[in-house]
DNA sequence: TTTATAAATGAATGGCATTCATTTAGTGGT
DNA sequence: ACCACTAAATGAATGCCATTCATTTATAAA
């Protein structure tokens, strides 16, 4: 009888904790996606990313491992639904209201705080269908309407759209960056212009250099894809 | 007696395979680090990053898995003895050698197709402090001097290496994208904009979408950046 | 009441990186 | 020639992980 005892455990889950039942759909079971979404993004907050283990996940919603695999495929799933949340968490909203350059810029700030705490999902994001991605879909669909609107050709919103999310990617991981990462170490002799460059950009003071390189950046590709349009 | 057995298999190993043994070094064993890159290189290159398994990293060299940690600390070690050997294969040479656009770009394309067979190393790279790194810090050694000499203002010139390189990154991940990933399947009525612009795209029939937006982005740069000299 | 189905269970399974006590074989000093 | 030292192997754990599977339960439908 091995599911007998474990009725108490999952009886007692679903009425101890914050009840995760929807209210028109059928009574099945405790799980579903937004549930897992949401406890994956608890756990992520307090544990980071090496702690997002289907069985600590499970443990979270006080439930078994397998029972995660009645509602996604594999623990690839989890971190689709994790990115396509985070993707309803990017502002859009000054598309179609203000300069094209306003709404680039805060869409790419934003885009980019985003993801820098969430790193792990670059990677399969960058491989995801958007197909499987409603909400990604969605902020596509903004933002190229933005671009459209703005007078860009239609070929090549998409490229000029990948083009700052390859950057944003890029300067996401940035952010995570250690601040030595540049220290030359025993080698700075042998590296003087190197050496010299990140002297002098310490001695600036910023409080984050990753803004820095990522304004300058953005700076850049907003002057230079305005150009493209019509 | 565990060992001994192993002495056979050790033995005709050295002498069954290319040897991996440098001339003027103390006959101490069959591995070193140079050797140990080298096969991750030759066993990524056939079984690809997911077949890069420690195990199978010894199996190639004919060793026991745990005999590859007399000289490498962990996994995360591997990987960057690939990033640094990797860095040495980027094409720096065009720096000091002609116009700085020209250097820049000739040195992103080839950073991005190098990179762009092994994007499993950029979330390590991206954290990884230089200090461990001698062949990335030539690189980066050589892109400073060039980027001095072309009249860049000391302090900005971190900075617009890191955009560039953020770029690079992020579009290195897009090169190995799969060819239908802004398909919007079932959801095209729902996003007229963007469907228009995908499809508008590919009816220019490119054969590398990822190239067309790469150089977009990296032109836009170009001049962005270049406009910092003084 | 019966039947079908969705959604749990817990016990495997197999793969993985890493650790450890032990053994081996060379090196340098006496 | 002997001996101690040490670098570099061995193979047998260890512990963590995602995933699978036969089985059981409880609800919904008929």
């Amino acid at each position: 009888m091995p599911a007998s005892p474990a009725v108490a455990t999952a009886g007692s889950a679903a009425a101890g904790q914050g009840s995760r039942r929807r209210a028109g759909r059928p009574v099945g079971g405790v799980l579903d996606k937004a549930g897992i979404t949401e406890a994956a993004l608890r756990l992520i907050e307090k544990k980071g990313y090496d702690g997002l283990t289907m069985a600590a996940l499970a443990r979270s919603l006080n439930v078994a491992p397998s029972a995660l695999y009645n509602h996604v495929k594999s623990k690839r799933d989890v971190l689709l639904l994790l990115e396509d949340h985070l993707a309803s968490l990017v502002d859009v909203s000054p598309f179609g209201a203000g300069p094209w350059e306003d709404a680039v810029r805060t869409w790419a700030w934003s885009y980019r705080d985003v993801f820098s705490q969430h790193t792990p999902l670059i990677p399969v994001i960058a491989v995801l269908p958007v197909t499987d991605a409603p909400q990604t879909l969605a902020m596509y669909e903004t933002v190229s309407a933005g671009f459209r609107d703005a007078g860009f050709p239609e070929e090549r919103i998409v490229s000029s759209i990948v083009a700052l999310e390859s950057f944003i990617f890029g300067s996401a991981y940035d952010v995570t960056a250690p601040a030595d990462i540049f220290d030359p170490g025993t080698m700075a002799e042998a590296t003087p212009s190197f050496t010299g460059a990140v002297r002098s950009l310490a001695e600036q003071g910023h409080e984050r250099p990753a803004d820095v390189a990522f304004s300058l950046g953005l700076e850049a590709l907003i002057s230079g894809l305005g150009g493209l349009r019509g």
